[in-house]
RNA sequence: GCCGGAGUGGUGGAAUUUGGUAGACACAGAGGACUUAAAAUCCUCUGGCCCGCAAGGGCCGUACCGGUUCAAUUCCGGUCUCCGGUACCA
């Protein structure tokens, strides 16, 4: 009995298909019979587990977007197919519930953070069971409860432990919006990544991770990941190393040295004077009495420029001249040292020699304050008019007795000379920074760490875990560079875990990016009250072996989680060095007309108004359809109603009386054909071409007068990874009494995926001029004879020799004539 | 600027693997069947141009220009556009 409701309004009689039921139905029989919990069951063989991981999302108070269940949507369809194949298969889901929106909805209402963000989390959860995952909620965790932030906080202190963590007095990136440092991966384009206002350099006291101590590992071991190479190349990108040299050059006066870094030591006979960042510690020195005053002022104004106004200006080049000389190490020249903001104090050594002809940074500033210009590497061996500077490579002129040298030979044999006078040595260098690790707010982990005035910085012990977030009564950001928590001073002020005596809390929390960088670990092991996961659990499942988000994270979290994972693995705590051995970044749902999805677009899709309407079936099979997974695509609401119309026509089919009779060889054939290519499609999802497949499959069903059992079984399961809840329904409607998601997936049979007809295209000079419809399997002459006896053929052949004949077994005769 | 990726009908997209029938499957559109009518459903057509009453046939066509090949969406060289990343990293 179906109720009007449930048919959506429509007026046709029962059978009409009721999606609403179904989905209920079977969301609850999945829910009751925990069907997906699954444990560590040691029968099973290593290679029959795996471990399908997707991107935990931040339970935002606007809810599920429809950008979500494209991935979660991909990964369940590829975890039921891997159960039906027989594999054991680990899918979670949890959230990473420590975040700055809630932290803000807390200003803005008063509302306790963790009120709104479990409530959140609520809805979360309910739309993502709406959706008719297969995840296993028994290990569902979410980073803000202190049974997992206890461990967030473990990890930090092995960490510290290791001396990866340190405290640092830095100009870091200041949010003036959040009002708190943010990692350099933080900003982009001189704003802050999460609400785009302006970033300012801002001089406070930070808890820094040492990632450069794993730069090297971290770049070397992406050779070993399935990842996209646009991925790959991201984030080698963003570590950025670079192999050069460092030169030393000694002051003019006698007293001291600057050290340079250098990729280009070859153009050393180049280098007509040097620059140093204004925040170089030599400047002072450097300086002379009558140049004072101007360098100070240039000091000043460098260290108030914005992020954002440093790459305004960047179109003229500025800097002041110190009055102090250095000499060139390779021919004692004597060359001036200027200070510019266009050099960096935290890259290299924040000093360069400056070689205007090779480069164009310093080209640029040598014809702005007229310094000279010295070509010492030529294309041909010949001098050319300097208009700008040439970067390639090329032969060594003006570089005394290495003259005629290529770049590649002149860079090595440089790097021994200066090896062989104590003037430099071969240096490699990475633009990946540090990482900026503490936030000046609310609402995330506590730092585990006590400042005590005669012990130092003392660890809180492993056994005092968790170190709770105590309640506060304003989570307003001071601003000043302490967090929320520095109110509380009945917290703030504790004792000494070393000496007992007096001592206070820091009051720096830890960023989002913290919990997130080990959760896939939690959840092999998410009640383990002793540990953050138990080491037989990450034997058994680690590592994970496909991993789907989007690809913002590409030098986000996906090099903060592996950085940890190392650590983890250096204190032999994980079984492998890399978490994520392949990683699928899906593509942007975009709204209709290709634009953005936005709410200030007002084009935003909601997934529950597209589920009460055509069902979560429709939902996932629709954004499945659209296209491949990893490209970006536009939301159409007009493409929905095309597969609800698929999925209409299945349950109509499925009302047929069935037939147990040997179904006929055509379609017996379509069946192994579309096994085939839906088993091929769904294991290396392709799911858009493999519910194509499906359509072409009950298309033809369609025009049968018989539903066919054997035909119509098979195609139920091989629906049942893509449209759970319909599959269910119908795998009972065909007498079965267990769930289809633990039946074994359809084999075909080669033989049967063989035509018998093929139809052969036939060809001269490469353009079709006929086709025939033929037995499969001819042999080359048989196909040559067919081709030649086409009237068409024929017609055309007249007065014309035949060169050579072209055969391709079953598709075509192409007839090269004269 | 540099580094990636991508350009296929009115639209989303197919063409597995090493080159072999371009446009699968859908959406939209047109026509038809059923119906008192509508909705729903079912069937047919649908890249462009041209010849033909028709059956049928021809030419062009995968961003653009050129190359390799019997044959190019696919391989090679160049140009343009869009998207993403990055931005004084010496």
């Amino acid at each position: 009995m179906i109720d009007s409701k449930i048919t959506d309004g429509y007026h046709a009689p029962m059978k009409k298909y009721p999606f609403t039921a179904i989905e209920k139905k079977w969301q609850e029989y999945w829910q009751d019979n925990k069907t997906f919990r699954v444990t560590e069951d040691s029968t099973i063989p290593r290679e029959k587990r795996v471990y399908v991981l997707d991107m935990f999302p931040y339970p935002s108070s606007a809810g599920l977007h429809v950008g979500h269940p494209e991935g979660y949507t991909a990964t369940d369809i590829y975890c039921r197919y891997l159960r039906m194949k027989g594999y054991h298969v680990l899918h979670p889901m949890g959230f990473d519930s420590f975040g700055l929106p809630a932290e803000n909805y807390a200003l803005k209402t008063g509302t306790h953070p963790r009120i709104s963000t479990e409530k959140n989390i609520l809805l979360f959860e309910k739309q993502i069971k709406a959706l008719g995952f297969s995840y296993d909620w028994d290990r569902n965790i979410s980073t803000h409860t202190p049974e997992y932030y206890r461990w967030t906080q473990w990890i930090f202190l092995k960490l510290w432990e290791k001396g990866l963590a340190y405290e640092a007095e830095m100009p870091i990136n200041w949010c003036t919006n959040c009002l708190t440092g943010l990692a350099n991966e933080e900003v982009r384009d001189g704003l802050c990544e999460r609400c785009n206002s302006p970033v300012e350099r801002k001089n406070i006291r930070q808890w820094v991770l040492k990632i450069t101590a794993y730069a090297d590992r971290l770049l070397a071991d992406l050779d070993k990941l399935d990842w996209s190479e646009s991925l790959k190349l991201m984030q080698r990108n963003w570590i950025g190393r670079s192999e050069g040299a460092n030169v030393i050059f000694p002051l003019a006066d006698g007293k001291g040295e600057i050290e340079v870094y250098t990729t280009r030591p070859d153009t050393l006979f180049g280098a007509t004077y040097m620059v140093l960042a204004p925040e170089h510690a030599l400047v002072s020195e450097l300086v002379t009495a009558e140049r004072k005053e101007e360098v100070e002022a240039y000091i000043r104004k460098a260290s108030r420029k914005s992020d954002m106004e440093r790459t305004e200006l960047a179109k003229e080049k500025t800097g002041v001249f110190t009055g102090g000389y250095a000499i060139n190490p390779v021919n004692k020249e004597k060359i001036p040292v200027w200070i510019s903001d266009y050099i960096l104090i935290s890259y290299g050594t924040g000093a360069i020699m400056a070689v205007p002809a090779h480069d164009q940074r310093d080209f640029e500033f040598a014809v702005e304050f007229d310094l000279p210009i010295v070509q010492v590497v030529s294309s041909d061996g010949e001098l050319e008019e300097p208009k700008e500077a040439t970067t390639a490579d090329g032969i060594a002129i003006n570089s005394g007795q290495f003259n005629g040298l290529t770049t590649a030979e002149f860079k090595v044999k440089m790097i021994e000379w200066l090896k062989e006078n104590n003037l430099g040595r071969s240096a490699i260098n990475y633009k990946l920074r540090d990482w900026i690790f503490s936030r000046q707010r609310y609402w995330g982990e506590p730092i585990p760490l006590v400042h005590c005035s005669s012990c130092g910085i003392v660890p809180v012990p492993y056994e005092e875990l968790p170190l709770l977030l105590p309640e506060v009564e304003s989570y307003k950001p001071t601003g000043t560079g302490e967090s929320p928590l520095a109110q509380k001073e009945e917290w703030v002020n504790t004792s000494c875990p070393k000496c007992g005596g007096k001592a206070k809390r820091e009051t720096n929390t830890m960023p989002q990016w913290a919990g997130s960088c080990w959760y896939y670990l939690r959840y092999l092991d998410p009640g383990n009250d002793r540990q953050f996961a138990g080491r037989n659990k990450i034997d058994y499942w680690m590592p994970v072996d496909l991993y789907v988000g989007g690809a913002e994270h590409a030098v986000l979290h996906l090099l903060y989680s592996r950085f940890w994972h190392k650590v983890l693995y250096d204190f032999g705590l994980v079984n492998t060095d890399e978490p994520f051995m392949r990683l699928i970044n899906q593509g942007m749902i975009l709204g209709e007309g290709g634009v953005k999805m936005s709410k200030s677009l007002g084009n935003v899709i909601n997934p529950d108004e597209i589920i009460e309407k055509h069902g979560a079936d429709s939902m996932r099979l629709y954004e499945m359809f659209m296209g491949p997974l990893e490209v970006s695509k536009p939301w159409s609401t007009r493409g929905i109603t095309g597969i609800k119309r698929f999925l209409e026509r299945v349950w109509r089919l499925a009302q047929w009386e069935l037939c147990e009779d040997e179904p006929p060889r055509e379609l017996l054939v379509l069946l192994h054909e579309t096994i085939k290519k839906i088993g091929h499609d769904t294991e290396h999802i392709e799911f858009n071409t493999a519910i194509a497949q499906m359509m072409i499959f009950t298309g033809e069903l369609y025009k049968a007068d018989k539903l066919y059992r054997r035909l119509w079984e098979p195609f139920v399961l091989l629906l049942a990874p893509y449209a759970p809840h319909l599959a269910e329904e119908l795998w009972q409607q065909l007498g079965h009494s267990s769930s289809v998601s633990k039946e074994i997936y359809p084999e075909f049979n080669e033989a049967l995926t063989v035509r018998e007809v093929t139809t052969l295209v036939f060809q001269i000079n490469g353009k079709i001029r006929a086709r025939a419809d033929v037995q499969t399997g001819l042999a080359e002459e048989a196909m040559e004879k067919i081709a030649l006896e086409q009237p068409r053929i024929k017609e055309l052949l007249t007065e014309r020799k035949i060169v050579k004949i072209i055969t391709v077994p079953d598709k075509l005769v192409n007839i090269v004539v004269r």
